[in-house]
DNA sequence: TCAGTATTATGACGGATGTCATAGATCGCA
DNA sequence: TGCGATCTATGACATCCGTCATAATACTGA
């Protein structure tokens, strides 16, 4: 939940970074927020992101896409039935947990910076491109782990993506887990048909 | 698309507040663009708007939510074959012309509230849940007038709204209509077997 | 020890923002 | 015509932001 104290400030500060992006938004997270969230001394800002807080949340944004599609191959070796509708349950159970947990303050900083920054800067907007790449490339190869043939893995890998990312927005709007039970549950039978097995 | 000159200058000015947040963000939405846009006066903005921003960001949104609601009917009206996965198709439509036509600078301002200030102000999180209820409504009749059994539309509705919403940011991040296009695709036919007929 | 690089500290600047205060204009209605 | 309420105009204020300039400090290797 908190950023480990290892590794270099740098890091932490991209950590940090994302956690205010993904509570705040872009616009509303401060580099001097960041800085003092990362416990790391304001003048490191300039000296490892010399690009500003374009690079800072660009690199967090990039972060956010990387750590999304390492749990994919988490989620698919803790399955106790593997089947593409399982992983779908596991990937919204894990943001019920969160929102459980900590509360529906926090969402997806990805798609807070998609919102956010689009229009203005492209290199943000190559940069959540990027991020959701990045999630769905472990995604589909999961799929096709899961016996689902390889023409159609990747149009369920951008359905779960598109649909969990809806829910988690109408999850935090209305404070309520109830959007990622309903459409795990509401999906899971269309994926697990296109398993061929 | 661009603002009706007719009406009052303060619908004027929330219509204007939901084109500019739906591009930009709240955040990055000024009060002095909002009156630039709506081509009002400035002074009008706290003659009509006593609460500031955050009433002019509410009404926005409320207003974003029920025009995605009454444009359900629309759709329902207007489908040749009169099936759930089409009124999924027409609703995904919309935004693939929409994208098409002006490009993917503009997202929808209910997210982009989301997202943005939900953490901050409690008024601006029930905003977009009352907004994303007034969408959610329509469409939940619609699906019963579609023969789904009322038991199953609403979770039906959510997972449509759910899917739109996170095909729409897919579609903004790679700058592609694709997303939508699957999603589209991938729903309908999970969607019409809902149809007890 | 010393030089040179890497890192940190701190203050300032220009710009933008939301909000307020105050005055002016406009319009309906008697 | 004149009054009162509704609307508009405009400038100022305090605040915050990202960025930069500049200097001090820490660290590394010879």
């Amino acid at each position: 939940m908190t950023a480990p104290r290892t590794r270099g400030p740098r890091e932490r500060m991209v950590f940090a970074a994302a956690q205010l992006i993904r509570r705040d938004g872009v616009g509303a997270t401060g580099m001097r927020d960041v800085a003092a969230r990362a416990e790391a001394p304001r003048g490191s800002l300039q000296h490892y992101f010399p690009g500003g807080k374009e690079q800072l949340v660009n690199e967090a944004v990039t972060w956010a896409g990387h750590y999304a599609g390492k749990r994919v191959a988490r989620y698919l070796a803790a399955l106790p039935e593997p089947t593409p509708g399982a992983l779908f349950a596991a990937m919204t159970r894990q943001w019920i947990d969160e929102f459980e947990a900590a509360g529906f303050g926090t969402g997806c900083p990805v798609a807070a910076a998609t919102v956010d920054s689009t229009a203005s800067t492209p290199s943000a907007r190559e940069a959540t491109a990027t991020a959701f790449a990045a999630w769905a490339a472990p995604l589909t190869e999961a799929l096709t782990t899961l016996d689902v043939p390889p023409a159609r893995a990747p149009a369920l890998a951008t359905l779960m993506i598109s649909t969990l990312e809806g829910a988690i927005l109408l999850a935090r709007a209305q404070e309520s887990t109830a959007p990622l039970v309903t459409v795990a549950a509401e999906l899971a039978p269309l994926l697990d048909s296109a398993a061929t097995r």
